[in-house]
DNA sequence: GCGACTTTGTTCCTGCGTTCACAAGCGGTT
DNA sequence: AACCGCTTGTGAACGCAGGAACAAAGTCGC
């Protein structure tokens, strides 16, 4: 077992992550063996970037021939946990929560939602992606009984730091937050910010900026 | 005019994004000064890395003192072109083209959805954000009419090339893509992806390595 | 009016990520 | 059985982002 663990750069696990996708779907579409370029034109990333990435999980490609994609998706899976189960809990149950726990997406890839929960009464009860959206309060029991250790925060901002509290007291070690607020927790949790609007403001810009620079190409 | 543009770095970009919505709560909040400790603190980065942000939009700050909350909020508001309220349509009306739709952060930072679309006739005409959601066939008329240059792609993998290349085709140049694909378009067209489950994925590996390496603080 | 303190702006340096380019290895062919 | 072409895996250089330390500058107190 002991492959020395090389730690893998967190870059690379991101696309570790998109290199599964894509490859789940060449086997659904029957394909049984990739070459690293045509992954990578898949994946939208350099050739030559994507063998580095696998080269982290030892020799999984056969020279000459291209890497087996079945193969690949279970190292890659394995890798990354994909074949345990993982346990979430979700809290704010708004528009963007709402299509979090009904995007099909997490399904597959080995996320379950295991609690959706709201601090408004008028969503409690209703179900949202198959299953019920339970009160605030019930919050520590789920975690407990079920030893949820993701949770993710699809709140407003205001409350998104005392949620996140809530989270990390009923014992939940990651956090993933879609509230535009930067949250501070007890050392030894994990929270990865995600905000939506910065990506569009960067796109904005880098189109603004290529509108003001006409002439580039010129020479 | 001509401030040399010294290029500003991209993950700056994306910081200087985070710092303008610090900064309007702050001015909401009725403050008029902050450090850059302050400011980094409640932004979630580094102070040193804060200054040298700010540095690529020439001096702002007063030393001894800090920065002016009202006059810098301006000034990164300019850079980023807020100011000038930017047209978008939104492809997709499912459960996330919906939150899109309705997220009112995104109208605060001088984004303007001008047309929802969907291709599925039984949400054509629902009313989502404010405005009725329009058949595809109104696309082309809409971003030629109202010169969108921001497209937003939020719809199932599958239809989501085709979408691309609609976007592009009518005049779009800039795309956000939240489909788990990567896009292929002409040059001149910047496409930028988000996929939700990833921050999911690299946060369950990091949780999982975390785990597995329980000693580590021991010396 | 002068000194000391505070905070910015900058410079240097270290480390990481990305890219290019080459050697090693395997399959197919003659 | 040997050769050739193709593809992986790795080594090295480049560029960039991040962090720490230092100098400049302005304000407050005496």
């Amino acid at each position: 077992m002991s492959h020395q663990r090389p730690r893998i750069p967190e870059a690379t696990v991101a696309r570790l992550a998109v290199y599964l996708r894509v490859l789940t779907g060449l086997a659904d579409g029957g394909r049984s063996n990739v070459s690293s370029g045509e992954l990578a034109s898949a994946a939208g990333v350099n050739p030559a970037g994507l063998r580095k990435d696998l080269s982290h999980l030892g020799p999984c490609g056969v020279r000459g021939v291209g890497y087996e994609v079945a193969t690949l998706r279970d190292r890659i899976a394995g890798v990354l946990g994909v074949e345990r189960s993982r346990a979430c809990v979700l809290v704010g149950i708004g528009n963007l929560g709402a299509a979090l726990a009904d995007y099909a997406g997490f399904g597959s890839r080995g996320f379950r939602f295991i609690g959706l929960f709201d601090a408004d009464p008028a969503r409690v009860g209703v179900a949202v992606g198959g299953q019920a959206v339970r009160p605030m309060e019930q919050l520590d029991e789920v975690v407990a009984a079920t030893a949820a250790t993701i949770g993710v925060i699809a709140t407003p901002a205001e409350v998104a730091q005392s949620v996140c509290d809530r989270l990390t007291a009923a014992g939940v070690r990651s956090i993933l937050n879609f509230a535009p607020v930067a949250l501070s927790a007890p050392a030894g949790v994990d929270v990865r910010q995600v905000d939506l609007s910065v990506e569009l403001q960067v796109l904005a810009f880098l189109g603004q900026q290529r509108a003001a620079a006409p002439v580039e190409v010129l020479a």
